[in-house]
RNA sequence: GCCGGGAUGGCGGAACUGGUAGACGCGCCAGACUCAAAAUCUGGUAAUGGCGACAUUGUGAGAGUUCGAUUCUCUCUCCCGGCACCA
């Protein structure tokens, strides 16, 4: 073998070896326990990032970990290729999405390539292409079809001087990107999917997800909102065209305490009321200049107008202000909120500034008399016991609720209701690239899908762009067609899709991604859920939640079993560089191709699963692969000695395994061997359980340390400094496979090493007769101590009070206490 | 603003169930090899005091629970992610 280390030749040479043996073909088996792997599949930007690396190694890991415990892996990969990016490039360099698209691929899968990446290019998959959207738009017809998708007018970023719909992102400080002109909020008819009829079942079932992070769930759970409360209506005060105000509260117990009801700037009844007033007419205008994203109206100052209505509070009689307020969302609830001051935060706010009553009718638990609590600075928004509420004095909250929404049921002015947060999923989008929504508008019938044997509606490719609107609308070839219903002159849909619908179901496809005559077929059934997910944590909520959605939509069209797609979770952290996510934008991207070229792929692989734990953030340092490629050095020549150790000893020295259990072991032997065992066991629960590959890393670093200082004099060292290597070599493969797949080779082994099993623990090595305990005085360290294992508390006590150190820190004192944790820690607790 | 997460040596990080804080790596220092340098190998490396044994302090800030807290509870500061048209 080569003394030197050269991963440029040897990454090469491995690549071509498992191209030429299609070694990470999948096939499905149903005699074998299968084991799907699938990292987010990436938006094909061109340049390939840090972030990118470091997600699909640590699913390249255990796609290859899996492999050796011995099961059939599947591990695909494909291109999220629709997108706005496609059309930003195409305004800038001229140059159509399509095409700029297709070239980005070809890059970037050459360079999934030269990272060692084991995917089954076989089912690789483009979203862009007729062959997986098609299945796309034919689901889309079948949710039409069974009542899950209607249309309804949706507020857009309007762009007034280019005449187009803005992304959120093209918006920057309320003005457009490229125009500079003010943003205008615009109602336009837009295609949603009902999400909220999986409202319920979406949030129950992340109870079972037992294998996801803890985290995501909770964000899940806060998302979807479930929120139990009471629908109130507020008769309007000398109104004809509106009597009545409807608002949802999960405070009823609060009722007594409105001081004022406040609508969302949209509401009906305000944009009445502006007819004819032009201040309330001019706030509503300024209201309407805002971008559409819910941090934009959360973190506004607050602001709002007397409408000069009144309403009644059905409660109690009392005549109330209604107010026009920029924090109330129409689109949650009813649009209308009734405030309370004192007991809700941002009423309280508003109510300061527009000094407004500001009552309280909760009293802290725990307080008798009815003292006021303070409420100069912020709202007591707990629970608590009702105050200055007629009959309902003295009732807890959770009593009130109820007797409160059982008076108002009574009087017909209220129900119980349940709402959700989770908004319906509004999938249009005003743009060129994207999967063309399959509907026709018929002026004689109406909205009439596209019949399923016209499947697919295709998107020209070849298009002019300007970057003004989209080029589909300037397109009568592609938007004039006939009505399937009458056959009359009609007209497609220009809008596409929002691209998060491919990434919604995209993980299926790859059961059959070839597959011509259905969406999917019984393959699915094999491979589907996927075992482990990979992804980075800012899809923890939208992406997630979506595919979550479209898998029970697709359960129950008989698509696909099972109630969750993605079994396992696990959601690595950014990559930072000078503590910011990195983007091109802030001009902090680090380059893999250059650290490749420089130290090859086993290197990066290595650093990155080395820097830090994958679900936390990994701050980039350049110094640290440096360190990397040292270890992979070492291990190089650490194999290239061994060999030649082997070239110069008799052939005839191999000794079965169990020879090493034999009491004939010195104790520099039984000790390497245990650190070996001990590692196998820590390694394989970081790979498996855990998922720390830093920590897996570093026991093997401590392993190959131990190694290094173990002098070959005789045979039995040389079996046992062999097996330790072999075990070095096996546990790395996953992170580094390209150099123990060499070394593998070197070290005479004629299977290839991704044919091999993972390394079985050997619990004879792991036995010993002593164990370290430290000793602590009042919790402080004051020595270690060497005991034999089993050793009684009386005799382990003995023991620590005759020692040396402990003797000088008791001394003159009283033993209150011993503590003693089985094989860990003596506590002496003095006084 | 709301929801979720994070903060540990000069740096990246480790400490899994409340039990030795700083594993492993980088950097730095010293030594070996070398005419010299690079590479490589060996040793040291939280701070303070001490020749040393050892002692004191120390995990963003402040409080609390405990024999014992990086770990649990509360309050706060700063940073990161998401907020429905970036993907």
């Amino acid at each position: 073998m080569e003394q030197q280390y050269n991963p440029k030749t040897i990454e090469h040479e491995v690549q071509q070896y498992w191209e030429n043996h299609h070694s990470f073909k999948a096939v499905e088996d149903p005699q074998q326990e299968k084991y799907y792997c699938l990292s987010m599949f990436p938006y094909p930007s061109g340049n390939l990032h840090v972030g990118h690396v470091r997600n699909y190694t640590i699913g390249d890991v255990l796609a290859r970990f899996h492999r050796m415990l011995g099961k059939n892996v599947l591990h695909p990969i494909g291109w999220d290729a629709f997108g706005l990016p496609a059309e930003n490039a195409a305004i800038q360099h001229q140059v159509a999405p399509a095409k700029w698209t297709y070239q980005n691929i070809q890059h970037m899968k050459k360079q999934f390539k030269q990272l060692g990446l084991g995917y089954d290019w076989d089912r690789e998959i483009a979203t862009c292409h007729p062959e997986y959207y098609r299945w796309e738009q034919w689901l889309f017809i079948k949710l039409y079809e069974k009542g899950l998708v209607y249309k309804k007018n949706a507020v857009v970023n309007w762009d007034p001087v280019d005449q187009t719909v803005l992304a959120n992102e093209q918006v920057i400080d309320g003005r457009g990107w490229r125009s500079d002109a003010k943003v205008e909020r615009r109602e336009i008819p837009q295609w949603f999917l009902k999400i909220t009829a999986y409202a319920e079942e979406l949030l129950n079932d992340l109870d079972k997800l037992t294998e996801w992070p803890e985290q995501v769930c909770t964000m899940q759970r806060n998302w979807i909102g479930r929120a139990n409360g009471i629908c109130i209506q507020f008769d309007t005060v000398d109104l004809k065209t509106i009597n009545t105000i409807e608002v949802f509260t999960t405070r009823p117990d609060t009722l007594h305490g409105v001081t004022y009801l406040a609508l969302a700037p949209e509401h009906p009844l305000s944009l009445q009321a502006a007819e004819n007033n032009s201040r309330l007419k001019a706030f509503i205008q300024d209201c309407r200049s805002l971008k559409v994203a819910e941090a934009e109206i959360a973190t506004l100052e607050k602001q709002g107008i007397d409408t000069g209505l009144k309403a009644v509070n059905p409660i109690n009689g009392e005549i109330v202000p209604i107010w026009v307020a920029n924090y109330v969302l129409m689109e949650y609830g009813s649009g209308a909120i009734m405030a309370v001051p004192a007991h809700d935060q941002r009423d309280f706010e508003f109510a300061k500034i527009y000094n407004l009553p500001i009552r309280q009718v909760i009293q802290p638990q725990n307080t008798t008399k009815e003292a006021p609590c303070d409420l100069t600075k912020a709202a007591f928004t707990e629970k608590g016991h009702l105050i200055h509420s007629g009959q309902f004095n003295g009732l807890s909250s959770e009593q009130a609720f109820k007797a409160v929404g059982d008076l108002l049921q009574e009087k017909n002015q209220g129900k119980p209701e349940i709402h959700w947060r989770l908004r319906d999923w509004g999938v249009s989008r005003q743009r060129y690239w994207g999967t063309p929504i399959p509907m026709i508008n018929c002026p004689k019938c109406g909205t009439v899908p596209v019949s399923e044997k016209d499947l697919p509606v295709i998107l020209p490719e070849d298009v002019h762009f300007e970057g003004v609107g989209s080029p589909l609308k300037k397109m009568p070839e592609f938007y004039e067609t006939n009505c399937p219903s009458c056959s009359g002159k009609a007209q497609r849909e220009t809008d596409t899709f929002d691209t998060f619908m491919e990434s919604s179901w995209y993980f299926a496809r790859f059961a059959c991604p070839r597959q011509n005559q259905t969406m999917f077929d019984n393959s699915v059934n094999y491979w589907l859920p996927v075992d482990q997910y990979i992804g980075g944590i800012e899809h923890a909520i939208l992406h997630l939640l979506y595919s979550r959605f479209f898998y029970k939509a697709m359960r129950d069209l008989g698509l696909v079993k099972n109630d969750e797609p993605f079994k396992r979770l696990l959601t690595q952290g950014m990559v930072l560089k000078d503590g910011f996510k990195m983007s091109k934008s802030k001009g902090n991207t680090v380059d893999p191709k250059s650290l490749m070229e420089q130290y090859g792929a086993d290197t990066l692989r290595l650093f990155l699963m080395f820097a830090a734990h994958p679900e936390q953030s990994l701050e980039w340092s350049d110094s640290g692969v440096e360190g990397a490629f040292r270890f992979l050095k070492r291990l190089w020549s650490k194999t290239a000695e061994q060999v030649k150790i082997k070239k110069t000893r008799n052939s005839n020295i191999s000794l079965s395994s169990t020879a090493f259990s034999s009491e004939a072991l010195s104790e520099s032997q039984k000790t390497l061997r245990r650190l070996c065992h001990e590692t196998i066991e820590k390694v394989t629960d970081d790979y498996g359980r855990r998922h720390t590959f830093n920590t897996a890393i570093a026991a093997l670093m401590e392993l190959m340390n131990a190694l290094t200082r173990f002098p070959i004099q005789t045979d039995m060292d040389y079996l046992i400094a062999e097996e330790v290597l072999e075990a070095i070599i096996l546990m790395l493969s996953p992170i580094a496979p390209h150099i123990t797949h060499a070394l593998w080779h070197a070290l005479d082994h004629q299977k290839a090493i991704l044919e091999e099993q993972w390394p079985k623990v050997d619990t004879f090595a792991l036995i010993t007769d002593t164990l370290e305990m430290v000793v602590q005085v009042n919790g402080k360290v004051r020595a270690q101590i060497v005991v034999p294992i089993h050793s009684d508390d009386e005799t382990l006590k003995k023991m620590v009070l005759n020692h040396e150190n402990v003797q000088r820190h008791i001394q003159g004192k009283i033993i209150r206490k011993v503590i003693i944790v089985p094989t860990k820690l003596i506590n002496v607790v003095v006084s």
